[in-house]
DNA sequence: CCAGACGTTGTT
DNA sequence: GTCTGG
DNA sequence: CCAGACGTTGTT
DNA sequence: GTCTGG
């Protein structure tokens, strides 16, 4: 699944994917550590049914809710339900989205050694990985409040050693088809599949805190002090 | 009809 | 807002 | 997702 | 153990 994540593409970089789309920032900075709650970019359709670039909060908050704090548990959505749950369902069919990412974390849970291992996953030509993506609107004026969710599904191949579930990933020109397909084809492009354009490096527990941002995140990490005997 | 939920993951 | 359960 | 808090009253 | 904050 995906609960943690990096971003650090020049602008141009992903406006040149959604050749001509539009962009509500001048820049956006790269952050090595994006938690729920957190803003970051993603891809939407605008009104002129262009997609563009823009600032979203992680944590979809539903329009009808009234305590925007239930956000913080709603930053995945299963594929395998999204079409009937009330929080899901209308932004499935009117409001998907692509979250464009450099890689992102997954904890892998070391039962004996008693113990959460993070793997940092990217795509090992450096393209710009594509999440499946839903958003929301909430409030009006200067309480709006738009947020986004990442779409979840079955993990296959390297990515089921570490983890049962998965991101869903766009290829090629499936992010096209995610904004703009229709309910079945968009729905299509979440079967599990065997992602073996994925490289996987095992990184520092301090990604485990938000207050760490910076690139050494990224760095592999072949043992942390006392893995190997479990040692403490 | 109204009341109450509305989410995922991981672990047991 | 919309669906489910009673 | 993980890390860190988890409480109230009264006084400044 | 469970909730909140980032």
């Amino acid at each position: 699944m995906c609960g943690r994540y990096a971003y650090f593409y020049k602008l141009n970089q992903v406006l040149q994917l959604i050749a001509g789309g539009w962009t509500t920032e001048e820049a956006f900075d790269a952050i090595f550590n994006v938690a729920p709650t957190m803003r970051a970019p993603v891809i939407l359709l605008g009104k002129n049914g262009e997609p563009g670039l823009t600032k979203l909060t992680w944590g979809l908050v539903p329009s009808w809710t009234e305590d925007t704090s239930i956000g913080a548990k709603m930053f995945n959505a299963r594929s395998e339900t999204i079409r009937e749950k009330p929080a899901y369902k209308e932004p499935f069919e009117k409001r998907r989205c692509v979250v464009p990412i450099s890689g992102f974390y997954e904890w892998e849970t070391l039962r004996e050694l008693k113990r959460k291992k993070p793997w940092y996953v990217s795509p090992s030509d450096e393209s710009i990985m594509l999440l499946a993506g839903v958003w929301e609107r909430w409030g009006t004026g200067e309480d709006r409040l738009d947020t986004y969710t990442v779409v979840t599904t079955q993990a296959r191949g390297r990515m089921a050693e570490i983890h049962e579930r998965s991101p869903v990933m766009l290829r090629g020109t499936d992010w096209s088809t995610w904004l703009t397909g229709t309910q079945e084809e968009a729905i299509g492009l979440c079967e599990p599949r065997e992602p073996d354009w994925l490289s996987f490096r095992p990184v520092s527990t301090r990604v485990g805190n938000v207050k760490y941002n910076d690139p050494s995140l990224l760095e592999r990490v072949e043992n942390e002090p006392g893995e190997q005997l479990g040692l403490f």
